[in-house]
This record gives structure tokens, sequence and C-alpha cells, in this order.
DNA sequence: CTGTGTATTGAAAGCGCTTTCAAGAATTGG
DNA sequence: CCAATTCTTGAAAGCGCTTTCAATACACAG
């Protein structure tokens, strides 16, 4: 493998001349430039990126954690957001690097170790802690997500609430009054966000949360089928159900059929659509009504938020919020009478 | 951020003395080690790691480059896999570095820009010449699958050809004689290997391929679905279907409830079951029959055979095809009369 | 012909770490 | 007590690149 020394010896110039030609630096003759290229080509130069980033004090790549524990690693939504985040980084020779823990630290560890230009938080928790430790060292990062802490930090995210707020709405026009949630767990931001959207839409129309019909899961299929089948045992069944994924409403459309419950006429079913390819809600057999927010445009975004905000951009300019379009179709109707 | 001139300052020893104990050298006098340790994490010290790099010439990092148009970016597969490797790398301190390029040469740039000490090569195509090009190079890489060309290379495969050729052997045996393959695109190596173990079976009774019961397509819920919609319409429809993917089966599944046919009843069905935890084929409404191999367990034993190979591991005793399970559920049984 | 400005290049100093080589200190055996 | 070992440490080179600073060459105006 040559390096500059041999490309610059080769070519009789200093290593600073190849360096500049190579780099498109302004103070250097076209001609040299263009020798240089091509003796580079020829003689199949790579620069050493170690000793790039060792000089230029840039990583030249951004890093995302995989929690172990959590459902991240088997989240089909992830590899997605993944694919959008890594294309767009890839235009602009930039890497991604991955690593896996559960600890907070790692965040930490992974920022001082000069590996990483900056960071993408993914799933962030209600009051995420990893956000108040790259906060504090004022490392760049973006959360894709939203938590609840004090701290002023980069975003992307969808409108949760509003989606959620909206499909209820929407559902409550349509003259339901028991709607069932089923929702991601807990601990995830955005399951709160949409509980919120929810619950708020329901308090406009004086309907309290009815707690034996709102779940937190995991969102497989079958969880879906699950829940869907202990909605359907009890004694008013709800009419209407609002499904925080795809994946999950799977399940639900399953349990359905199972109880020859047609959707869109029996009962009717909002989920959320992250534009996944390898499920197209439009193609349900029952086509689905949804809130739709791609969750690839969400990786192509934070792409360019980071590099926005390792080029110097303020954070209060890096918070966004991408609204979710709500799509009316098949699964959706009156509520019987 | 202290460094390593820092540190050495601070204790009063030479950067080489602090540098061997932080990397437990054998020859440090273990008080002094104490010491170091000691300070290095007082003043929260962290090596640089382009530094490191360029000193040692080890990148500490695999690589894995994703194809943009291709479905890897897409397929829920994926994301197990790369948990499974990542979280295997990170127990050694490793990191994997993700781009996206669908350019053969781009694994070329990789190798030689220094930033990865190997490649994982995913979703190989039949005689794919990307693994021609890394061999050439002597770049350390494990393909996940198997290619057809002649040159030899690292490899973890599923015993594809065993698993189709067990299956299609078990539905023969249970009276089944027009079986559908729903299967991958045909430029996979993997979907290759599957219709030949089909093929062999079938031929072993004496049985010609029908083209009109094998399909090659995305391995998506709506796929399964379409094509089984088309396989019910033969005037002679299959009486067991073998399928490449659960997430595809998961279409068969809800095509064959519209066509009012009961998996395991009116038609037997065997899937291949990656393990995928958001998508158990145990769960399904009629249990599936499975060639099982868990696809995460692919990237954990190629993370360690990477790190074999660049140990020194020759390329011979790097090669694994590991069975996949054949496990009778309830879609399975005989044909019908 | 001198002085000023401009374009282009080179020498060399790092970036922060590892590692070789050599030297000093401490230990041991005779 | 001296020579031979064994431990332990330090000086310094080097990994391959970028970038500052200075130098050279040349053109041009006065």
């Amino acid at each position: 493998m040559a390096n500059l020394k041999d490309l610059a010896q080769h070519l009789g110039l200093s290593q600073a001349t190849v360096s500049r030609a190579l780099n498109d630096y302004p103070t250097i003759n076209a001609e040299t430039k263009k020798k240089v290229l091509e003796a580079a080509n020829l003689l199949n130069y790579r620069p050493n990126s170690s000793a790039r980033r060792l000089a230029t004090g840039k990583a030249g790549a951004f890093g995302l954690v995989l929690p172990v524990t959590d459902n991240l690693l088997t989240d089909p939504h992830f590899v997605d957001f993944l694919g959008g985040f890594t294309e767009a980084l890839a235009a602009e020779d930039l890497d991604v690097v991955l690593t896996a823990s559960d600890n907070p630290q790692t965040y930490k560890r992974y920022a001082e170790s000069g590996k990483v230009d900056g960071l993408v938080l993914s799933n962030p928790k209600i009051d995420d802690i990893r956000v108040q430790i790259l906060s504090e060292m004022q490392f760049p990062f973006v959360v894709h997500g939203r938590t609840s802490g004090p701290a002023q930090y980069a975003f992307y995210d969808i409108d949760n609430h509003g989606a959620f707020l909206t499909a209820t709405r929407h559902l409550l026009d349509l003259g339901h009054r028991r709607i069932a949630l089923l929702n991601g767990t807990t601990d995830a931001m955005f399951a709160r966000s949409r509980f919120e959207g929810y619950r708020d839409a329901l308090a406009a129309h004086d309907i309290k949360v009815d707690s034996a019909l709102v779940f937190n899961a995991q969102m497989t299929e079958e969880q879906g089928y699950t829940h869907t089948r202990i909605l359907c045992a009890h004694d008013q069944r709800p009419t209407a159900i609002l499904c925080s994924s795809a994946l999950m409403t799977l399940g639900v459309s399953r349990r359905l059929r199972e109880e020859k419950l047609q959707m869109g006429r029996d009962i009717s079913v909002i989920s959320h659509d992250d534009g996944l390819s390898s499920l197209k809600t439009e193609n349900f057999s029952v086509p689905l009504s949804v809130t739709r927010a791609p969750i690839r445009e969400a990786g192509t975004e934070i792409a360019g938020m980071l590099i926005s905000r390792i080029n110097g951009t303020a954070i209060s300019d890096l918070q966004h919020v991408r609204k979710a379009e709500l799509i009316l179709r098949a699964s959706t109707s009156t509520a019987p009478v």
C-alpha cells in the first residue's frame, strides 16, 4: 500500500504539496494537482484514515449505541432508520460506528475516545439520563425522539401527541366511545406522548381513560394478537383500536379475524405507520387507516442535523418536530349503534 | 481532556511507562501500575483511538457495507443479525462501522482505508464479485452465507440445501405431491440452495419441478399474500407450501384465511424461521412447522470468526455450515386424499 | 533596476499513541 | 564485594497525515 510519502517521492514533490493537491486546497497549481491525482490513481493511493483523523482531530464518523437488553436490536423499525441514516452519511463520506451497551457511561467513553464526531441517541426514555450526560459534556448529539428532562438538546421527533390526538378525535367524530390503545412500553417517551394525545382527545369529549382499554407492550405481532384477544373478551369490547405499530396491528388483525370481527365494519382500527418497506399498511387485507411518518426519513434528517451541529448550528435551530399525516382507508368507519 | 502526556507529567513518569501500565505490559512494577490506573481514573483519561490506531496499525473495528438499493436495509432479518454481531464485538471492545454503497469498489476502498480490520459480507449473490475482490486483496473477511465462485473464503452459512431438502422430503412423506415454494429473489445464493434442496427431494420421488409452483420474490408479508392468492387460483392448487421467511408466511397465512383454507388441515405449510424475536412462529394462530436457524447466532458466530481470522486462523478452519432443525408443529399434516 | 505583490512549493512541527533500544537500579550468586 | 542477572523505566523514533510558516520564483509597477 502506497502512502503519502511514497506518492510524494514518486512525484518528486513534498508531502505537503501532495496533501494539498489531494484535499482541494486553493493555492495549488492546476497542473500539479492534475499530476498528483493521476499518480494517486496509478499507485492506488488511499489516505490512511487513522492518520488523517489524528492530524485533523475529526473522526469522520457518527456513533450509535445499541441497547443490549432493549428491543432496539430486534425492532424492525430500527433497520429502516439505520438505512436512512447510513445512506445519508455515506453520501458525505461519513461512516457510522455501532457499539452495543446498556451502560450510559458508554456514551461518555465513546464521545471521549475520539472515535466519533457526534452521536445519535435512539429510543429515548422518559427523563433520559444519556441526554443529560452528553449535554454536560457538550458533545454533539441528536436525539431521535424526545425526552422529558430540562436539558436543551437537538432532536428530531414526530408529533406523537398530535398524531394520536388527531386519530383519537377522528374516531370520536365517527361516534366511537370505547377506544382502546395498544401502545409501546411505558418507559418509552413516544409511548407517553401518544398516550397523552389519546387522553387529551378523550378529555375534550369528557371521557376518562379506561385503564382496561390501554395496554403497554413490546410492539410485536404477538402482543397485538394477545391484547386484542383480551380486549375482545371484555363485557363491553371496544369499538375501535388505536395501535402504535403496523407489526403489532398485524397481530390485531389476525385476532380480529378469529373473533369474526371485520375491520372497518365491526371494529375500527387506526395504526401508526412508520413507512416500513417490508410492511405496507395500504396492502393489508383491509387497507389500514394510519397516522403516517416514515422512520427512514428520520434517519436521513438526523444525519443532516448531526452534520449541521458539528458545523456550529445552534441547538435551538435543530429541534424538529415532524407532523404525521392521518391517512384514512378502509379500517375505520362510524361506530355501530 | 487529559492525554497521555498530561497523565505522564502528572505522575512524574514517562509516557512509555504510563502506556505500558495502561496496556497490561508484564514488565511493569505492580505499584507503579496501580498508581497509573488511579491517576488515569482521576484525570478521566481516555486514550485517543485515532492515535492508538495509527500507532498500532489496528483499527479495532469491523466493517459492514449496506447495499443501498437492495432489500438488506429494509430486511427485518438484518437487524437481528446486526444485534448479534455488534454485541459480540462490543464484548471484545471492538466496534462495527457501517457504510452504504452498491459499488463493489467501496469494499476495496474500505479495506484499504484502514478504517476496519476486516469485513463481513452480507447477502451474497450467486458468483459474488465482492468475494473475489476481497480475496485478491487478501483482506480478512467472512461471508454470511455462501457464493458459487471458485474462491476459497471464510463463511458462516446455514445448510439451506439440507433444510429445504428435509422439509420437502417430510412433506412428500406425508403424501404431498403438489408442493409450492415461495422463495427469495433469484440472485440470492440462499434462494438457489433452498431451491436445489427442494428440487432434489422431489427428484428422489421422480417428481419434476412445476415452475407454476415456484416463486421468487422479496420476502415481505405482501408477497406472501399475493403469491398465495395466485397459487390458490390454480386449477390444481398445491396441497403444501414451503416458504422462505416467517414474515412472508404471515402473508401466506392471511391469504389462506381469506381462501377459507385452514393451515395444517386443508393445506400444509413449512416456513423457514430465522428466529426473529419480533415474530415467533410458535405463536402463529396455527403454530408453524419450520426449519429453524436463528440469524442472531450468525451475527455472534461471524464476529468470533472475524476475530479468529485476523489472529491468523486459516480460512479452511473458518467455513461453518450450521444445520437447521426441522420443527414440526400444527401447520403440517398428511395430504388430503 | 528596485520594490511590492502574488502564486506556488517545501521544511518541519505536530496530532497522541506504541514500541524498540538502552540504561539505570536492584538483586543474586560466588 | 564484584560480576552477572533480572526488573523497571526513559528517550526517542515513528505511525501517516495536516498545516503553519517561510522561502522561492515570477510578474509587474514605479
